[in-house]
DNA sequence: TATGAATGAGTGTTCATTCAT
DNA sequence: AATGAATGAACACTCATTCAT
């Protein structure tokens, strides 16, 4: 279960690379295209130009595709994601990486709808930490100055970053699904939710 | 692909009831406990109590289960929803119906959380009024008395019943996720980014 | 592991009962035909004229199958050998024991020689009092009246039949690698080994 | 079939020497480790440090490759076996025999009892003069002085080479199974079925 | 000469679905 | 009406072997 989901080898020669790069964009065509029913390795393989076998000198599973995909499409929006913690304020910050997000949803919608599921899957939340990362850029987010007062507290921050992915989440995969393309008019429909999520005043119980 | 997904007999004696009940019921069972993948015709016949031909017999195909299964979990749940349109304010009828569905989804949280991905299957789409008749519902909700100047316009209105929508179900997905079990709480953060959302001004473009 | 190996559900109809004896044979006489190498479900599904779906209906994999093929081979087998326990004497005893793996081996010798090698796999010991239960006999065999006299300590005794059986296991699978039919011949030989073993003076140590 | 079990190609350079020598090391430390079942040629070049290729341009397949593994576990058996014709009488030569057997089996006892299983192959049979080597040794022995009158008759000397080799490969084969690591408790305890054996009289027909 | 990327036939196994009883 | 035996297409994955570099 440890090394099942790694990659098998790292690609040596230039035709390797070239190989492995292939696969992950063709599982990212077939998802697309095909869905997850239609998402299986043989049709990863013959997409990709590969045969099965080459698929499996670099990818020791089927999970471990998806996973390698999951993390390439992650990579640079992580990266985006990250750069928006230069921003002084919160609400800056958020702002962008609202930004951020709509932009890299509306990109590939389909792609990242399923991807977005498979991530839930709990041995993909224990062999990565990207769920959580996004979760950790967004506390610090919500740590800047000029965060609701009501968010001192540690606990009342983690839940409300939690909140937010899945207000994001929610909202960019419908949209997506919709074939909606504007991701600046999608980020502020976003926003507007987000930033009432924020200014709202914590329930007294 | 017209009567695929539609119940093959109306059970007529009072035992074929129970049965169709029981598939029903194991279905749902099936897919908390063993998720998507654990979710096959055999298992659920088997956890039923009935026979696997049993199950053909009052369901051609296993999505003419899960659609029915879909119905079913949406039956009492719509109801419920519907009753929020006799309060007179957009306001009172929209927090009314965040609660619906908070508590709708803290109630059986992996069922739920699966059977809304479900809904998003292009051909379930189409046999299902389900998830449009909850667009409708908001639409109305929105078109009630106090509801922001902006959402006249019925496309918009429609857009926004959309966000909406995805909101609390991304919302109550993740909190589904997490095990929380406290529905007014949850429906309380709902709430806020959902007034926000409304409140804001709409984007200048 | 633990009900890998189990028969998946025990057949009801007769038809049922029927197609296990089937795969069971169709499995012996694979085995026989093209040696380990060649044993596959497949094959084994096709020479007993079923689908490949149905063999794995009622044994849950392929190693599941081959232990149920053991057991097949060694009922009949035990049974023989547990009645050579009513003879009074250990020498009796003994002689009759031999004739009677001799007469099991050469009945269908490529098919014993592989499944003696079958029954040293860790997984199916575990699985399995078979192996034990011969040597099991033999002990008790090596108890009886007549029984040398340095096989009081069960420690020797233990070893006595581990030596025996493993002794009469190589001279029979040699004898039935080489085409033997005379059961009786070989019994004779093998007894004069296997006595010449239990007569000889214990090693000073 | 003439030439796929042999050695591609004589390695010429010394360093080609070294290669041939680890990768047969390697096959037996694989065999060893993981069984028949994870011995597979990717993962004896692994082991030996050498590339898949490389394993292929000295053996052309992997049949030839195990042959070559026997024919090396053979060698130095069969000589230090050889030695034993030297002593001047039958039981004198058949004692030092089965020492030497009885050493070389508990030696690297999961090997020997794999190695003797695959000379079983008829493939290898064919190619191989190992197994009869050692059966001619044998009867070499038999012919010395102080053999049992009976034996006089090649045929009857031939049936005894067999049972013994057969009965001393089950006895190691067990022992070596077992964890047994004194080879000369073992050798008395195959002497004493081997001589037993051989002073029987002879089946009246 | 050595490498390791690539191949693809083959194997174990699942599961939706049918149909004789 | 209910049963459960039977089917077979489909899929994940392995491994012996080849060949361009």
């Amino acid at each position: 279960m440890s090394d099942a989901l790694q990659i098998r080898k790292a690609p040596r020669q230039r035709r390797a690379v070239h190989t492995v790069d292939a696969l992950l964009e063709a599982a990212a065509q077939v998802l697309e295209a095909d869905g997850l029913e239609g998402f299986n390795t043989n049709a990863v393989a013959r997409r990709a130009g590969a045969s099965i076998g080459t698929l499996y000198q670099y990818f020791p599973s089927k999970d471990a595709l998806t996973l390698a995909l999951l993390l390439r499409e992650d990579q640079a929006f992580h990266e985006a994601a990250s750069a928006t913690l230069t921003l002084p304020t919160c609400r800056e910050a958020l702002a962008a990486f609202i930004v951020v997000c709509a932009r890299q949803q509306l990109n590939r919608p389909q792609l990242a709808l399923l991807l977005d599921q498979q991530e839930d899957r709990p041995d993909f939340r224990a062999a990565l930490h990207g769920k959580f990362r996004f979760r950790a850029l967004l506390i610090a987010i919500l740590s800047k100055a000029g965060a609701p007062a009501h968010l001192q507290d540690d606990q009342r921050k983690d839940l409300a970053a939690a909140d937010l992915l899945a207000l994001m989440r929610g909202m960019t995969d419908s949209a997506g699904g919709r074939g909606e393309r504007d991701a600046d008019d999608l980020a502020h429909r976003i926003g507007a939710a987000a930033f009432g999520y924020l200014d709202a005043a914590p329930r007294q119980m």
